[in-house]
DNA sequence: GCTTGACTTAAAGGGCACTTGAGATCCTAC
DNA sequence: GTAGGATCTCAAGTGCCCTTTAAGTCAAGC
């Protein structure tokens, strides 16, 4: 006896948030936009099926990368949620989210790659940086920059001055 | 004739919003909130030096990445901004920046490597991910997850079910 | 001189990802 | 059976990062 938990047991929202790390209140707003999901007891009460703590802190995981919780969704893809997924269900995920962390990843390497030639040249230069070519995964979040070529563009014209753009 | 920018020229708020993408709204919010500066006119109409190309570019670059706009900030550190900066400033910047951005990488590659070991095995398992020690550091991120281990933790008594936490 | 478009400010509004608060209800232990 | 903590709902508030709106000013072309 004293047997933590039986498999199926039901998490009530205070164990979810002390398990997880996740408050209460996120994780009813987690619920709210179809993150994750719950059972109810008679009396209304939350009560997480076991697969949730997976969820939950992928998503944690999710904000610590600070992918907005849309896409959090979409990674979740066919995860189900009335069930315990599959390991099939697990492994097509882990496969979605290996895809957006290594777009996510190359997007940083391309920018390092740049600022090491930047620091090569010392100069930080915006004309050569692929810093101004956003055209990649990461572009995603929203009104981020575009048409950033117009510097090295109207440039192109004065390329004898090494302080141009400082 | 028609040399299009002197390399001292001033530029106005719409000339900044076409050549970096960023909204003018955005501009004088950047403003407002110390990330760039700006000369005025007899008229108190704004104008840009053009070493603030450079930074505006740098803030999308960093919004690309979600970085908060405070980080940029700091990532900024001694780049002055009322005077054309000087080969060491951008020099000693693109080394605070590469520092951020390594962070955020190695942060990514823990967790791919945690995904594809999970993809192995098939189970995204919480048990023995890394996922589930956010000590690095993207946690400063704020609220992120904590105290995740306590999964594995209390799972550690029942080890014999291949199932469990599923 | 006038029009037109770019610009100014201040204040309000919006989306995201929550947190806080109030007041009611549930559940467990004594 | 009741005290206490845990949980419930719903509304409002918060912080960040802006955008939108309103009402007015500046600058350039005709």
């Amino acid at each position: 006896m004293n047997a933590p938990h039986e498999p199926d047991e039901l998490l009530t929202i205070g164990e979810m948030s002390r398990r997880t790390g996740v408050a209460a209140s996120a994780l009813r707003y987690y619920e709210d936009i179809g993150l994750i999901a719950t059972v109810r007891t008679s009396g209304n009460q939350r009560r997480y099926a076991r697969h949730m703590l997976r969820r939950v802190s992928l998503i944690s995981v999710a904000k610590r990368l600070a992918m907005p919780l849309s896409d959090v969704h979409d990674a979740f893809g066919e995860v189900p949620m009335d069930r315990t997924p599959s390991h099939g269900d697990w492994q097509k995920a882990s496969r979605r989210w290996k895809r957006q962390l290594e777009d996510r990843r190359r997007g940083i390497e391309r920018l390092e790659h740049e600022l090491t030639g930047c620091i090569g040249c010392g100069c930080l230069s915006l004309k050569a940086c692929a810093l101004l070519n956003p055209d990649d995964a990461l572009a995603a979040t929203g009104a981020g920059a575009r048409r950033l070529e117009d510097i090295a563009g109207s440039d192109s014209g004065r390329e004898g001055s090494a302080r141009d753009e400082l």
